[in-house]
DNA sequence: GCTCAAAATGGAACCGATACCATTACCTTA
DNA sequence: TAAGGTAATGGTATCGGTTCCATTTTGAGC
C-alpha cells in the first residue's frame, strides 16, 4: 500500500525518455529551447508519469543558484510587518524566487543565528529590517556578493538601498493636518529610538516640524513593559496645556495600540483631546469615532525592495526603482475632530 | 576593497587545518567527540580563520536531510495564523530545524505551486493549514516518507494528526456563558464552511449546543467582500427577537472584526446585544465596553504541531504530545454584560 | 551530391558536503 | 613481546543536478 517510494531523479526521467541527464536538465532549465520538439515532448511524458521535480539542492550546490531570498523580520507580530512580509512574498514569487522569512523578536542573537542561516541556504538575497546591528555579519554577506536591501531602518556602516516610508512628508502631513485641525499643543509617543532609524527620524522631525508650526509640544518613550511611565506624561502634558486643544501623536502602531487604552484609562475623549497615529490598523475605524491615522503602502514597499534585490541579482533582466522613500496616505477619522 | 570573496568551502578548511575533508564534516557533525582535542583545536581555528560555515545545499543533497520544515498558511494575514506561525517557528528553531512560511491567500494554485517547491527543497515535514484540499500532493509527500501535521483544519482523506483548538467546547463554553448572562437568542457568524473543517464543527455543534440550551437561535454566512448580506440577517434577527435578550456569536476573529463594524453601523449598544467572539485579538479590550472572546493557546498549539512532527521525523527522540486539542480561555469584557 | 556551419544531443567533470570502509596509532592484556 | 581491540583519521564513492566540451544530425548553399 504505501510504500515509501523515493522521489525520482533526473536519471529516471532520463532512462525513461530514452535521453541524457543533460537533456533533461536542459528541459527544465533555461535551455529547453535547444531541444526538439520530439525530444521535448518525450521528456514532458517522461517526468509526468514519474511525477518528477527538480531538486533544489542539487540544483543550488552547482550553479550557487539557490533561488532562495532571505528575510529577516524584527517582530513578525506586528501586523505593518506583517503586511510588508506579504508584498514581499509575491513579489517574490514573481521573479520565480522562494522567501525564507526569519523572525528575531528584536533580539540580537536570534538575528545572528538567522543571518548565519540564512548563509547556510546560500539565499541569493537578503532582506532586512533588524532591530540589532549585525554589521559584521552584513559586511560578509555583502562581500561574497550577496545583494542586501535594508526596509524601513537603516543600519549604520552597511552601504545598502534603503526601502520604506519617506518619515519627513509623514511627521509633516501628521502635523500640518493636526495644526489645520486646530490644535495647539501636541504630544509624541515613540518606541524607544535606539534600535531603529526610522524612530529617531520621525522624533527628530518631530521637534524640528512642531516648533516650526509654532506648536506646544513634548515627546513621550515608551517603556518596554511599563505604560505607567507614558500614563504619567500624557497626564502631565494635558495637565500643562490645560488652555489648548491638546493632541497626540503616535509614531507607529504600537503606540497607537497603547495610546489608545491610556486614553480610555484616563477616560479622555477622542477628538476633543486629538489622536493620531502612524500605521493604519483593522481596528482603527472601530474605536469611536474612529482613529485617524497615515497608512504606509506596504506592499508597494515590499515589492520594491524585492525590485532593487532583482536588480542587483540581475541588472539587466531588472530595472531598478526609482522611488525609495513613499508617501503615506492620510485616513481621517473622528479622533482629530475637536 | 570589496573585493568578492568566495563563501569557503570544507577542502580549504580540511587544507588550512592539515586535516581531511572527512575530519573537518566530523567536527560539523554529529560526531565531533570522535576527534582528537588536538585536531578539535585545528580545525575549529582554521574554520574561524577562514568564517567556515557548512553549506546546507550540499549537507541536504547528501543525507536528504535539509533540516527545514515548510509550512503552509492559508492566510498570513490572519492574527490568529501568525500567532501560530510564531509558536511554530520557535519550536522548529528549538529541534534544530529552520521554517519556511507559505502563504497561499487562501488560493488553491498558489497552495498546489508552494507544495511543488517545499517538495523541491526537500522539507522534512510539513505543517499544513490549507484553504482547499490539495489531497493528492499531500499523499505525494507522505508516499515519500515525509510527515504531515494538519493545524486546525482537517482535509479529507488525508491521515495526519490535526491540532488546533477543541472546537466543541469552545462552543459549549460560549453558550454557556452567553446563556449564564441571560442571552436567550443567539446569532452566530461564520466565514464560509465550504473550505474548513473547523468552521463547520463549530457550525454544527452550536446548531446542537444551542437548541439543547434552548435558545432561540440562527446562523448567518459571511459573503466574500459584502457584508450587506450579514447586515440583513442581524437586523432581521434582532427584529424577531424583540422580546428576547439577544447575542451575536462570532466563530473566528475576522467575523468578530466585520460584526462589530456591523454593531457601529445599526447603532447597536455593545451589552445590551451581546457580542462575543472565538479569537482573541488586540483591540477587542480598546472598542468600549471590551470585546468578551475565547482566546486560543496559540502558542501552545503552535508547539504541539512541531512535537508531533518531530516524534515522526525522529520517534526515538522526541516524544508524541498527549494532546492535540487544546481548551480556549474566557476573556470576559463588558460586550456579554446586558 | 558534397561541404560546412549550425542545431541537437550526449559524456563526464564538478559543486560541497556525507558516509562507508580502510588504514594507522595507541593501549591492554595474556 | 606479540596479539587483538579500540580510538583516531583518511580515502573515495556518492547525492542530483549543471555545465563545458565533444560528438552526431540536420539543413542550407553551391
Amino acid at each position: 500500500m504505501s510504500s515509501i517510494s523515493r522521489r525520482s531523479t533526473i536519471i529516471e526521467v532520463a532512462r525513461l525518455a530514452g535521453a541524457s541527464k543533460t537533456s533533461v536538465s536542459r528541459y527544465f532549465g533555461e535551455e529547453r529551447d535547444r531541444l526538439s520538439p520530439s525530444l521535448q515532448a518525450r521528456i514532458a511524458h517522461a517526468a509526468g508519469t514519474l511525477g518528477y521535480q527538480p531538486n533544489q539542492m542539487a540544483r543550488g550546490l552547482k550553479g550557487g543558484r539557490s533561488k532562495l531570498i532571505g528575510m529577516l523580520v524584527a517582530d513578525i507580530r506586528n501586523p505593518f510587518s506583517v503586511a510588508i512580509t506579504h508584498g514581499v512574498e509575491q513579489a517574490c514569487r514573481q521573479y520565480g524566487y522562494s522567501l525564507v522569512v526569519c523572525n528575531t523578536d528584536n533580539d540580537p542573537e536570534q538575528e545572528r543565528q538567522h543571518l548565519d542561516l540564512l548563509g547556510a541556504y546560500q539565499v541569493e538575497g537578503l532582506v532586512v529590517n533588524a532591530s540589532g546591528s549585525p554589521e559584521r555579519q552584513l559586511h560578509t554577506f555583502i562581500s561574497q556578493g550577496t545583494p542586501i536591501v535594508l526596509l524601513d531602518r537603516e543600519i549604520d556602516h552597511v552601504e545598502a538601498e534603503v526601502v520604506g516610508l519617506d518619515n519627513h512628508m509623514a511627521i509633516d502631513m501628521a502635523l500640518g493636518h493636526l495644526a489645520d485641525q486646530g490644535y495647539q499643543a501636541v504630544l509624541y509617543v515613540s518606541e524607544a529610538p535606539e534600535q531603529s532609524s526610522t524612530r529617531q527620524k520621525r522624533l527628530a522631525r518631530f521637534n524640528h516640524a512642531a516648533e516650526q508650526h509654532g506648536l506646544n509640544y513634548a515627546t513621550s518613550l515608551l517603556a518596554t513593559a511599563d505604560d505607567t511611565v507614558t500614563l504619567g506624561a500624557l497626564s502631565d502634558f494635558l495637565a500643562a496645556n490645560q488652555q489648548h486643544a491638546c493632541a497626540v501623536l503616535c509614531g507607529n502602531g504600537n503606540a497607537t495600540l497603547i495610546v489608545t487604552r491610556l486614553f480610555q484609562q484616563l477616560g479622555l475623549p477622542l477628538g476633543e483631546v486629538g489622536l493620531m497615529g502612524i500605521d493604519e490598523l483593522d481596528w482603527c475605524a472601530l474605536v469611536p469615532p474612529g482613529i485617524t491615522t497615515l497608512a504606509q503602502p506596504t506592499d508597494t514597499i515590499g515589492k520594491t525592495a524585492i525590485q532593487c534585490l532583482m536588480h542587483r541579482i540581475a541588472p539587466h533582466a531588472s530595472s531598478m526603482p526609482t522611488a525609495l522613500s513613499f508617501s503615506p496616505t492620510l485616513i481621517e477619522r473622528g479622533s482629530t475632530h475637536p
